[in-house]
DNA sequence: GGACCCCACTTCCTATAGGATTTCCGGAGT
DNA sequence: ACTCCGGAAATCCTATAGGAAGTGGGGTCC
């Protein structure tokens, strides 16, 4: 018999350079300090990361499907450009279609992920506090608050289509889910969206507690309206 | 003032070798004669196809995402085992949700793309009889039938999603069709099916030319549940 | 006879180098 | 002042080479 935590420890850094360099570069995107538009270098990427230019390639394809990049052959990688107005309205489209489905789908067997769900929404309670707070005090908001506070957003959507148990919808959830990312960082501006947001999820959680199927999908409905709502009233002031 | 038309003929080279290898490959897969589980060497590959090994590498991310060839990392590259049962549902599940909101959408702005769905039904139909009529002959049908046959089913959807004008939405369906090829592959099975899919196809046609979002929609989901129907039939004798 | 180990082969993964193309910037011409 | 052009630097793209890990087969020991 073997030592078996040095070997479970060896695999967590068993997943090849490319997963790692992809991390990277999302995380330096989702920070959102890069100018749209700017060229990302394949050669000054890999020294920045000091690695070959191979697994930053490889990096940059998987990024490409995301949205946060846009290629022209033979012309390099760009950072995409912000989200138009009618693109704007299609990512909501298609994120209510999303979310509604996987509501739906979730509704009659959310018993079992309902702790989850109440974990995150709680959670999401926190960090929300914590950054109204900051709000009050003054106008910079740490980036580390807000990240938490998306991140926490995030989970409790996952956790309505881990319940729905569509790996499909789950993958087209993750596929716009760096384009939401971008949205929402536009969106976090005022305490009450914050707020309004917190109490939507909480209509949600309550339907889906009460096995309502139909008040869990309308509720959701309220929710990323609303959030389409708030977005296109920051958008033009 | 250049010459212009050398120059558009040379764009058509313009786009790297990358995408060109991507295509040999997916070509490669959708013609089925792969072993499933059957390991994808990238040096072995990119010999055959006498490039270096970096486009291939490249290509192979972007086939990732079709779920059409699964990673293990450190292990390469293999062809992706075929759909199981459960794994089946989940995807009838999603294309549902995908075409009904497409249909959805394009309900009310169908009235420019009706000339292109009528030719896509059409040439459905072509393909429909000479697929018919070989099955009459024999057992074999020619493959480039078959792939006739698809192009022009998927065509016809395509048409639809174009109309719907929503981006993610396309994206989506796309990503959905390397799989949803496959499937297909497996339930060509007798000339019935064929006429029914092209009969359910006109009924949601009809409803277009009426403007009918309702019946439109609805018999988009009958066309699914359709194929779906006839797909597990086929799968369980 | 079965299990274990060692070794050669294959394959993945990364790094480096070179050719082709694009981009940028300064200068001449109109 | 604006346009056009030419060359240099940066960059993309592809090819080749080598180290590291996995895979399979044969031999040996129990």
């Amino acid at each position: 018999m073997t030592a078996q935590l040095p070997l479970r420890a060896r695999d967590l850094e068993r997943r090849g350079l490319r997963d790692r360099v992809y991390e990277l570069i999302l995380e330096m995107l989702l920070e959102g300090d890069v100018e749209p538009g700017s060229r990302l270098s394949i050669d000054t990427l890999a020294k920045q990361l000091d690695v070959s230019p191979t697994p930053v390639r490889e990096a940059m394809v998987q990024l490409e499907r995301t949205g946060l990049v846009t290629r022209e052959a033979l012309k390099g990688y760009r950072v995409a450009p912000p989200l138009g107005r009618e693109q704007l309205s299609e990512l909501f489209d298609a994120r209510l279609m999303l979310e509604l489905e996987a509501t739906r789908l979730a509704a009659p067997r959310a018993q079992p992920v309902l702790d989850e769900l109440r974990r995150a929404h709680r959670l999401h309670q926190a960090c929300a506090d914590r950054v109204v707070e900051a709000m009050e005090q003054g106008p910079d908001v740490p980036v580390r608050m807000t990240q938490d506070y998306f991140e926490a957003d995030g989970a409790f959507h996952r956790a309505i289509f881990a319940a729905a148990g569509n790996r499909y919808l789950i993958g087209m959830h993750e596929d716009l889910g760096a384009m939401t990312h971008r949205l929402r960082q536009a969106v976090l501006r005022g305490t009450s969206d914050v707020r309004e947001a917190h109490a939507e999820h909480g209509r949600v959680l309550a339907a889906l507690e009460r096995g309502d199927a139909d008040a869990a999908t309308a509720a959701m409905r309220a929710h990323i309206e609303g959030v389409r709502t708030r977005s296109v009233r920051d958008e033009t002031p």
